[in-house]
RNA sequence: GUGGCUAUGGUGUAAUGGCAGCACAAGAGCUUGUGGAGCUCUUUGUACGGGUUCGAGUCCCGUUAGUCACCCCA
C-alpha cells in the first residue's frame, strides 16, 4: 500500500459508519436515563483557558503536566488547551452564567470528544468521547448514590451486566491532610520494598502509591493506613450514607480501600465502574469504564462561590470495545422498503420527483440512479434484499405511469403514477 | 515518556534471499427494459527512507503507523 500522504495523527481515529451505530447507541442510552433523570443537555467549548485546568485537576497531575495540549493564539496572550475532561468546564459554565441563582440542585450532562496526549493502547486514545453527568450544588449523599445508580442504569441499557463498581472516600481538606501524613510515614518505614515507581511517588503524590499494581507494593499496601479510618465525622456519615444509599438501590459494589483518582479536585466520595472478567473470555485489560466522584472545593478553586457538587463520566470507546465484545447488536438502519429504478432520461428526471413525494409520504425508498443499466440497478436492489420495486422507463414516464416488481414472486404491474403511494401502502400492509 | 510485537491490493491471506500469487470485495460484460447462480474480463499491493546482496516482500538500520504492556487514566 503506497502510504496516503494524509492519515490521521497517533492517537486519534474515524469512527466509521460501521462503528457509527455503537457510538449512537451509548448516546442514545446516556440521554434517556439522564433525561429521565431531569438532566439538562450542556456543551462547553472544545477550547478552554489551559489554567483552568491546572487549578482544577491539579497542576502536579499527570494530565495537566503530561498530557495536556496546550498552545498560545495568535496574539500570543492567551493560553488555551484542548479540554482533557469535562467536569471543570462545566463548573466554569456554572458560575460564569450564574447557576448559583438557579434552583439547586443543577443537573449537567455532555457527550462530546475529549483529549490527552497519551501513548495510545487499548481502551487510549489522544481523542476519545465521554459522556458525563454533574450535580451541582447538592452536598446530600444522594445525588453521590444517584449519579452510580444512573451509571448503572445507562451501562445495563446497553446490556452490559457484569460490572464492578468500586468505591472508596478520600475525605475532604480536613481529614485528608491527616491521612496523608499517615500514609507517608507508613510508607516511608517500608520504602525499600516499593517499586522505584512508588518510591518517586512517594515525594509527589503518596496517595497514587495505593493503586500501584507492583506485586511487591501491594504486599506492603496491605498493611497500609486507610483512608475510611482517618474520616473525619462529616466524611465519615456521608460516605456511610452513600454506601446505605448504594445498598438500598441493590446496586452490588465494593469498598476499595485503594482506589484514588488522579484528579485533585476530587473529596469524599470516589468510584469507578469497571467490567467483571467473563470466565473463558479473553477480555481487554483497559481500565476502568467510568469513573467519578465528589468535588465539593472545585468551585471554590476557580473562584467561585462554594458549590458542592458530584460527577461521573463514562470513556465510550471503553464502553463501545466491551459492547462489541458482549456482543451487542446495534440497531441497523431501517431497511428500505422499495428501490426505486429508473431507464432513460425523462425516467431519470421523473424519478428524482417520486422520491420526494415517497420521502413526503415517509416510504422509505433506496436508489442507484448512478447506474443506468437496470440489470445493475435490478442487482442492487436484489443486494439489499428489497422485496418491491419502482421501474420506470420511457415509456412508464410518458405513460404517468410505474411499473412495480415483486422480487419474489416476480409478478409486475403497472400503478398510475398518482396511485403509487396508495399502492404501496396496501401492498406493505399486506406482508 | 519507556519497552515488546507487527506492517503484502479495499478486506483477509500466500511467497527455502530468486517471475508478488490466491480468496472475497469492487467495476464492466455474457440478447443495449428486469435481480439472486454461473462464466469472462478489468482495477487495486510489498508503509516510507537508507543499507547488505548478482538479486530483498524476505536480512540489517532509521522513520512512520498500528498493537500490547509500563506510567497514567475514561
Amino acid at each position: 500500500m503506497s502510504k496516503p500522504k494524509f492519515q490521521n495523527p497517533t492517537g486519534v481515529h474515524d469512527i466509521l459508519p460501521e462503528d457509527q451505530p455503537y457510538y449512537e447507541a451509548v448516546a442514545e442510552a446516556a440521554k434517556s436515563v439522564l433525561n429521565f433523570y431531569q438532566f439538562k443537555k450542556i456543551d462547553t467549548p472544545i477550547l478552554e483557558d489551559a489554567e483552568l485546568f491546572s487549578r482544577g485537576i491539579g497542576q502536579l497531575t499527570d494530565i495537566v503536566e503530561k498530557e495536556m495540549y496546550t498552545f498560545k493564539t495568535k496574539g500570543g496572550k492567551d493560553i488555551l488547551a484542548l479540554r482533557p475532561e469535562g467536569t471543570a468546564p462545566i463548573v466554569r459554565a456554572y458560575i460564569q452564567h450564574g447557576f448559583q441563582s438557579m434552583p439547586q440542585p443543577i443537573k449537567l450532562w455532555y457527550f462530546g470528544p475529549f483529549f490527552r496526549h497519551e501513548r495510545p493502547q487499548a481502551g487510549r486514545f489522544r481523542q476519545f468521547y465521554q459522556f458525563g453527568a454533574e450535580i451541582l450544588g447538592e452536598k446530600d449523599a444522594l445525588a453521590d448514590a444517584q449519579l452510580i445508580s444512573i451509571l448503572y442504569a445507562i451501562l445495563q441499557e446497553l446490556k452490559l451486566g457484569d460490572l464492578i463498581v468500586k468505591i472508596n472516600s478520600i475525605g475532604d481538606e480536613n481529614c485528608r491532610p491527616v491521612y496523608r501524613k499517615a500514609l507517608i510515614k507508613f510508607l516511608k518505614s517500608n520504602k525499600k520494598s516499593l517499586c522505584s515507581d512508588c518510591q518517586k511517588r512517594l515525594k509527589g503524590n503518596p496517595l497514587r502509591v495505593l493503586d500501584c499494581k507492583n506485586e511487591k507494593c501491594r504486599e506492603v499496601l496491605a498493611g497500609a493506613p486507610q483512608t475510611i479510618d482517618f474520616l473525619c465525622e462529616e466524611c465519615h456519615t456521608h460516605f456511610k450514607e452513600v454506601l446505605e444509599y448504594l445498598d438500598e438501590l441493590k446496586i452490588p459494589y465494593i469498598l476499595d480501600a485503594n482506589l484514588v483518582r488522579g484528579l485533585d479536585y476530587y473529596t469524599k466520595t470516589v468510584f469507578e465502574v469497571e467490567s467483571a472478567p467473563v470466565p473463558n473470555v479473553e477480555g481487554l485489560s483497559q481500565g476502568a469504564l467510568s469513573g467519578g466522584g465528589r468535588y465539593d472545593n472545585l468551585a471554590k478553586m476557580l473562584g467561585g462561590p462554594e458549590v458542592p457538587s458530584c460527577g461521573m463520566a463514562g470513556g465510550v470507546e471503553r464502553i463501545v470495545a466491551l459492547m462489541k465484545e458482549r456482543g451487542y447488536k446495534p440497531k441497523s438502519l431501517p431497511k428500505s422498503e422499495v428501490f426505486l429504478a429508473q431507464i432513460g432520461p425523462l425516467a431519470k428526471k421523473r424519478s428524482l420527483a417520486i422520491m420526494e413525494d415517497l420521502r413526503k409520504a415517509n416510504i422509505k425508498v433506496a436508489e442507484s440512479f448512478s447506474r443506468d443499466s437496470l440489470k445493475s440497478q435490478m442487482g442492487m436492489a436484489s443486494k439489499m434484499g428489497i422485496e418491491s420495486v419502482l421501474i420506470i422507463g420511457q415509456k412508464e414516464a410518458l405513460q404517468g405511469t410505474v411499473m412495480m416488481r415483486n422480487m419474489e414472486t416476480g409478478k409486475q404491474s403497472e400503478v398510475k403514477q398518482e396511485e403509487i403511494i396508495k399502492e404501496i401502502k396496501t401492498r406493505l400492509k399486506e406482508d
